[in-house]
DNA sequence: GATGCCGGGGT
DNA sequence: ACCCCGGCATC
């Protein structure tokens, strides 16, 4: 860490670094801005200026200025302008630490000059801390070093201009927004001190963020450098804001560090996004099912709808934290879900992603009492993918161990689909059920009570008059199956029913079930 | 021989 | 997974 600190310093201190430095930090402290808080009352451009003044004040501008005069024309005027404004903005905005802490630069150096207690404040109060730093600057008199002195704004975390004033409730939100972000990149940057940072980046964000900084080279080696043990997203909790500050202030390379983390893992953050895992944030408040995908958007939706605030202002007391939270939804289960939903119901048009109405049958408000607990979404994702299994085909039904029957009310049974041989059979019933949406059968494998075939008997066929007999007598034979087949050698005996063969003959050899057509156990008449 | 269907192979 | 068929057991 020491070398990194060296090296981080070097680098600000040489021209070049320093440049890096800044845009790499505009980068990230407008992402960051823009993670917390919309409303922020200047846009990203204005960010960049207080990062550049970065907890600077007079002194700092003249430092700059001299830095600037090293030679760096682009980054010099630049610099002086923001100077200029960052100056002037330190009066408008006077406690608005935020700004001010917007360091680009290193910490690491804050770190040392300020053992902890700036850090540490800058997360937890960050408006305190902001003014707590500016005191502390002007009693060191403006000694500190350039280097060391930018890093003094915590850049940790990202504190939204406007800050108000109440700086509790904001770092309430903060850290809300912070965990918030964590457990929103499933990489859990584990030794990243400063997780948040690559958490709240959008991908764009990180983009632009790691090609400026990837400039200055020394972010890669860093990462390795990580043996800070963290604990890996522990979202919403606030036991990892403490660990977050205690880490920063355990070394304030960290920020940096975790930085260069970020982008060594920078691929893995993305692809892991699109491994399908999203974070949603799902509103708490009674009758309130809304979910957004941000954190902001749900505080803000929080804040404005159900806590009655003002929707222009970003004041927050960190009570919307209570009112929402974040469910992980599993995109890929949702797209086969669905997508498996679709086809595999062929005798509703449509069919909704949820399940209809029941027919009063039990089976079917089982599942709908399932459902109706499907306030999450991964729930619906979990319930609706079983569906697809409602869906019988019963020609092949033989091939599973459950039975080709299933409890179902008698208008539906020898209704609806999954006669794969009668033609035309895919038709609902009147209530526009479709037996796509029935439970798996396996549930009810062992439900005795009224079972019928599912199956449409097709036109010409003879519905077996004892079929609920054979239903049972098929699950009674599911469960003893085991047994038959433990004895190797010992064939099934051959069931006494006629089977297709026999009631349809050789030359309607496509009335058969399937079973039959396959040679194998007939599946339509069983025994 | 006819039938039922298991086991296995092809796609 | 779907489909087909060889071959065996049973009737």
């Amino acid at each position: 860490m020491e070398s990194k600190c060296i090296l981080e310093k070097s680098s600000v201190v040489t021209s070049v670094g320093g440049v890096v430095d800044f845009n790499y930090r505009l980068g990230r402290y407008k992402s960051r801005v823009t993670a917390v808080e919309k409303n922020s009352y200047t846009p990203g451009p204005i960010f960049y200026k207080y990062v550049t003044d970065g907890g600077s004040t007079a002194a700092v501008k003249n430092e700059r200025t001299s830095f600037a005069g090293s030679g760096h024309s682009p980054g010099v005027g630049v610099l002086q302008d923001v100077e200029k404004t960052g100056l002037r903005d330190q009066k408008d905005i006077g406690s608005t630490g935020i700004l001010k802490r917007a360091s680009p630069t290193l910490c690491l150096g804050t770190v040392r000059q300020l053992p902890g207690s700036s850090i540490s404040l800058d997360i937890r109060n960050p408006g305190k801390q902001a003014e707590l730093a500016n005191s502390f600057r002007a009693a060191q008199g403006q000694n500190v070093p350039q280097a060391q002195r930018q890093p003094l704004p915590s850049s940790h975390i990202p504190v939204p201009r406007n800050r108000n004033p109440s700086g509790h409730a904001d770092k309430e939100v903060m850290a809300a927004t912070v965990l918030t972000s964590l457990s929103t990149s499933p990489l859990v940057l584990c030794p990243s001190s400063v997780p948040t940072e690559p958490a709240s980046k959008t991908l764009k964000e990180v983009l632009s963020a790691s090609y400026s900084s990837s400039t200055s080279g020394n972010w890669s080696w860093d990462a390795s450098d990580q043996s800070v043990p963290s604990t890996p997203s522990p979202p919403l909790s606030k036991d990892a804001n403490l660990g977050f500050l205690h880490s920063s202030q355990g070394d304030g390379a960290n920020e940096d560090v975790s930085e260069s983390t970020h982008f060594m893992f920078d691929d893995p953050i993305p692809r892991k996004r699109k491994n399908s895992m999203k974070v949603m944030f799902k509103c708490l408040w009674k009758n309130c099912e809304k979910v957004l995908s941000t954190s902001s958007g749900i505080q803000r939706h929080i804040r404005t709808v159900h806590l009655g605030r003002n929707s222009d202002s970003d004041y927050s007391d960190g009570e919307e934290d209570f009112y929402y939270s974040e469910i992980e939804v599993n995109m890929d289960s949702l797209t086969e879900g669905l997508s498996s939903l679709t086809p595999t119901s062929p005798t509703t048009a449509g069919p909704p992603p949820i399940f209809p109405p029941p027919l009063s049958d039990v089976s079917h408000s089982e599942y709908i009492a399932v459902n109706g607990s499907q306030s999450h979404l991964p729930s619906l994702l979990s319930q609706s993918a079983p569906s697809t299994l409602c869906h019988i085909r019963t020609d092949h039904a033989y091939q599973a161990t459950a039975p080709v029957s299933i409890p179902v009310g008698p208008e539906l049974a020898g209704i609806g689909s999954g006669n794969g041989i009668g033609p035309g059979t895919g038709t609902g019933t009147g209530n526009g059920i479709s037996v796509s949406w029935q439970p798996p059968p396996v549930i009810f494998k062992g439900a005795p009570g009224p079972v019928t075939h599912v199956r449409t008997v097709s036109i010409g066929e003879k519905r077996q008059p004892a079929t609920s007999t054979h239903a049972a007598v098929n699950k009674n034979h599911a469960l003893i199956t085991p047994q038959t087949k433990s004895a190797p050698g010992t064939r099934k005996p051959r069931g006494e029913a006629k089977k297709c063969r026999k009631v349809y003959g050789m030359e309607k050899r496509d009335m058969w079930c399937t079973a039959c057509r396959w040679k194998k156990a007939c599946q339509r008449f069983t025994d």
